[in-house]
DNA sequence: TCCGAAAATGAGAATGACTATTGGTTTCAG
DNA sequence: CTGAAACCAATAGTCATTCTCATTTTCGGA
């Protein structure tokens, strides 16, 4: 509903994904600051119709675009659960390593993180896994399905 | 391309698909089965135009239907990735934890287990997580996300 | 600062995986 | 047998997402 700037990139950020997006040969257009600003502000992992909500300055189809260009820079990540829409959340280099809770009954996504013993022996796991498969190894994804406190 | 069945239905499995598909009111039919018998034998997670094209006789209005039947029931599971395509396979109480790994080049997807003890740590963790966000816990997902061997 | 080519934008049309509808067939209890 | 409930296959929608294209913005060079 606001047309104004929800969240600040700070100028750390700004570059980062300003050189992220030089490497796919694109520009960090105003559009796509509005975008990442949003998705920043969000806090979680948004539907698109929640982002164009969020922020009505955003036409649809740009909104759209623009998301597949920031994942495939690199600085959005794309969350499809069975919910009808997918979400997007910055993407885990610029923010932190984290998982998600996925509601079954609403779909919503909320971010949560491992201890670091648990995360490092999980971490372990995966990599013998790897290595046995010769799979190269690009993230590992981990979700906790169940139904939030709303839900229930 | 067979119309004959690829693998067989032992009667503890048989009995046990006819109870879940009878608590919905659903009755274990020649195409359920057919459709069950298909991804038993896939051994994997299927799109629907594998599945129709492993086995001929299936319709695909019909195969679409019975795995949304199959799925509510609890028999199947529905995967959904960044391919275009959901994939199928059998629900893991009727054959066993594992986890995924995930090809991002060709969206393919194949199983893998995690050793006991890295998995009972991961449940460990994972519970503790839980209890502190008043989340019903109904399921985990681990995903390993990177590039199969045939497409590296 | 001004200009022009290249890139980005936005409104709407098109795409395609999936779902609902329809009208006929099979199943099973009584 | 009989009839209602469940089933089936074909096909016509639905709708999130992608594409099109005319217009606008960006940005390095003059």
């Amino acid at each position: 509903m606001s047309t104004e700037p929800l969240a600040t990139i700070d100028t750390e950020l700004d570059e980062q994904i300003t050189n992220l997006l030089r490497r796919s040969d694109q520009r960090f257009t105003k559009g796509r600051r509005t975008l990442v600003e949003t998705l920043l502000a969000g806090g979680q992992p948004m539907t698109i119709p929640q982002v164009l909500e969020a922020d009505t300055r955003l036409a649809q189809s740009s909104a759209y675009r623009n998301l597949v260009v920031l994942e495939a820079a690199g600085v959005v990540t794309r969350i499809v659960t069975n919910d009808d829409f997918a979400r997007y959340e910055l993407a885990e280099h610029l923010t932190h390593h984290h998982h998600h809770l996925i509601c079954s009954s609403c779909g919503d996504i909320t971010d949560f993180a491992l201890d670091d013993q648990a995360e490092a022996g999980l971490d372990a796991a995966l990599h013998k896994i790897a290595a046995a498969t010769g799979f190269t190894v690009e993230a590992h994804r981990l979700d906790l399905v169940g139904v939030c406190s709303d839900c229930d």
